[in-house]
DNA sequence: GCGGGGATTAACT
DNA sequence: GTTAATCCCCGCG
C-alpha cells in the first residue's frame, strides 16, 4: 500500500467564515427548494445547515425523485408519515430509521411531486467540535445539530432551522445512493452527491484510475 | 391487529 | 464481514 498517505484535508480557510447573524441574513428562500431534487441535492453541497446556534456545511446529499423512485418513502404515495413530501418544497421531513437514528430531509419541487433530499453529512462550521466525525453520516447529522422528529415539517423559510447560501464552491462527485439495495434498478442511479475528498463524507468509493 | 423490514451505527469476530 | 439495537411504518386481513 503505497499512496495511502495522501490524506485529503480540506483547509478551513477555503471556507468563508460567517457569524450566526451573517448566516441568518444568507438564508435560502423557498424558491431554492422548488427546483427538482437532483438540482437541489447538487447545489446544497457547500451550503450551511443551521439549527439554533449550531451549523454545519453540507458535504453529502442524496436525491429522492418521487413516487416512481422505488428507493423513496414516497413510493407508497402520501401516507400519514410521508404526506409532507407531497407538499411544497422547503419543508423538513425527519423520520426515525432502524428505531434508532433520525434522518433529516428537505422536501423539494412543487406541490404533489413527492421529491426530497437527504442530508447525509455535514462538516462542523459553528457551535460544533472541530472534528469531521461529528457530522459524518445521516444519523450523525441530526445528532450534531440536535434535530429529531420534533423538527419534522418545519418551514425552512422561517424559524431557527434553515439553510444558508454556500460558503464554498467545492468539486462535486456523484454516485449511487447508500443503503437502498432493495430498490432494484433505482439503487444504481447516481443520485448521491458529495464534496470530493472531504473528510466528513460518510463513505468514499475507490477513486477511478 | 400482525408481521416484515428499514435512506444506520458501533461493536463485534 | 457480521450482528444487535430498537421503533414504528406500511400493507394486508
Amino acid at each position: 500500500m503505497t499512496a495511502r498517505a495522501r490524506a485529503p484535508v480540506v483547509q478551513l480557510r477555503q471556507l468563508r467564515r460567517l457569524t450566526l447573524d451573517d448566516l441568518a441574513g444568507a438564508r435560502l428562500p423557498a424558491a431554492f427548494f422548488a427546483e427538482d431534487s437532483v438540482t437541489v441535492a447538487r447545489t446544497l453541497i457547500g451550503c450551511v445547515l443551521v439549527h439554533r446556534d449550531r451549523a454545519g456545511v453540507v458535504v453529502e446529499t442524496e436525491a429522492y425523485l418521487g413516487p416512481a423512485d422505488l428507493a423513496s418513502h414516497a413510493r407508497f404515495g402520501p401516507t400519514a408519515r410521508t404526506s409532507v413530501m407531497f407538499g411544497p418544497g422547503g419543508v423538513s421531513y425527519v423520520y426515525l430509521c432502524y428505531g434508532v437514528h433520525q434522518m433529516f430531509n428537505i422536501v423539494t419541487g412543487g406541490e404533489g411531486e413527492g421529491q426530497a433530499v437527504l442530508i447525509r453529512a455535514i462538516a462542523p462550521y459553528l457551535g460544533l467540535p472541530d472534528d469531521s466525525a461529528v457530522g459524518r453520516g445521516p444519523g450523525k447529522v441530526t445528532q450534531a445539530l440536535a434535530l429529531d422528529r420534533r423538527h419534522d415539517r418545519r418551514d425552512l423559510a422561517r424559524g431557527d432551522l434553515f439553510v444558508a447560501a454556500p460558503v464554498a464552491a467545492p468539486r462535486i462527485a456523484r454516485g449511487p445512493r447508500i443503503g437502498v439495495a432493495y430498490a432494484g434498478a433505482w439503487a444504481d442511479r447516481p443520485l448521491r452527491f458529495w464534496w470530493r475528498d472531504h473528510p466528513a463524507v460518510s463513505r468514499t468509493p475507490p477513486r477511478r484510475r
